[in-house]
DNA sequence: TTGACAACCTACCAGTAGGTAAGTAAGCTG
DNA sequence: CAGCTTACTTACCTACTGGTAGGTTGTCAA
């Protein structure tokens, strides 16, 4: 279990490949060419593209849970925590990509029934973690909004989903660096 | 200069099959099969993909154009248009569809470079009509928030985008009326 | 009545998509 | 060292992609 084996490698070309061109936009021989491997030795890997979406999906998932847990125990405050947060997405940006989530939503219509269930969990896992954070920073003072948390973490992901979308598509960082400060500015 | 010109049934068909399942999801193949003709038949209309993809983005923009105007022009109060306008994306949503542009947006990376600067001034159309609707709702004291209009119109954009993507992906419209409701009653 | 044109059609094409069958080379295991 | 497994390869397949050449049909103006 080497650190770059060619499964993993396979998954980050095709994650970066996802995020930036869409899922139906890349094909194993663009993986295949990126590695310098042969698209046989692909599905070897991952038989089908189904396969590999739905891993993808999978540990895009993880990876993100697995920063969000970080986040949590870092000893930031609430509104350090949502700032950590939305740097996030600010990064993913900076790469020329968007969040693979919010990709995958886009191409909902066509992605294998298996993985729409984990497309769902990831964005309620977001709103939850959002929620929790929320909630915590109003009953510590730290934030003032008006309505559930639930309501607002919602609104917070949307804004960040849908800001990505357009900054990237304007090839503009800086409408995404105005929201970013908006949206914190108007939970406090 | 028929109503129902075969050019415009292409574009009808093309723009539900882009908004719901993606550019690069639908071919001249599922536009002929839909519309009972020839895909050369549809290359008569539109030679190339590129132009097809076009003309969509251009059409959809200047009848999403004329809906604002058509808002501006009805008596309504400044948070009535903003719920107007909030509105047609909930439409969108109940047809199965997300918004051509959040769409296009999503998949920039492969669309022709003659699109983006429509796509570009697409998103600028929209922020700059709720800045204008934002700034006199604040005048009249219809609205209040903090930061400029610019800023607020960005996020109430980018929420409706990505609130729509994210409702579309869950399958679950609860979401985007939640959202909805709650990104103008903050503006209040 | 004829000629021009619009709006289709049939019949192709090359390239690429995802996918498979069968083979090979290297390493591990008993 | 035999046998099995892993990680690839070569060589192929079918379906479909966007696109083109050239023909047919109906309408309409001169």
């Amino acid at each position: 279990m080497e650190i770059n084996s060619t499964r993993d490698l396979i998954l980050d070309s095709a994650q970066a490949l996802a995020q930036s061109r869409g899922v139906n936009a890349f094909s194993y021989a663009d993986i295949a060419v990126e590695l310098g491997v042969k698209k046989a030795s692909i599905h070897y890997h991952f038989p089908s593209k189904q396969d590999l979406e739905i891993e993808l999906l999978q540990r895009y998932r993880s990876a993100f849970m697995e920063e969000l847990r970080r986040i949590s125990s870092s000893g930031s405050d609430n509104v350090e925590k949502l700032e950590e947060y939305a740097q996030m997405y600010a990064n993913t940006l900076r790469n020329d990509r968007i969040c693979l989530g919010g990709m995958m939503a886009s191409d909902v219509g066509t992605l294998p029934e298996q993985l729409v269930p984990s497309l769902v969990y990831f964005f309620e896992e977001q709103v939850e973690w959002l929620v929790k954070v929320m909630d915590a920073g109003k009953k510590a003072g730290e934030l003032n909004f008006s309505g559930t948390a639930e309501a607002q973490a919602t609104v917070f992901l949307a804004s960040l989903q849908g800001g990505l979308l357009m900054a990237n598509a304007m090839g503009n960082e800086e409408v995404f660096e105005q929201l970013r400060k908006t949206i914190i500015a108007d939970l406090r």
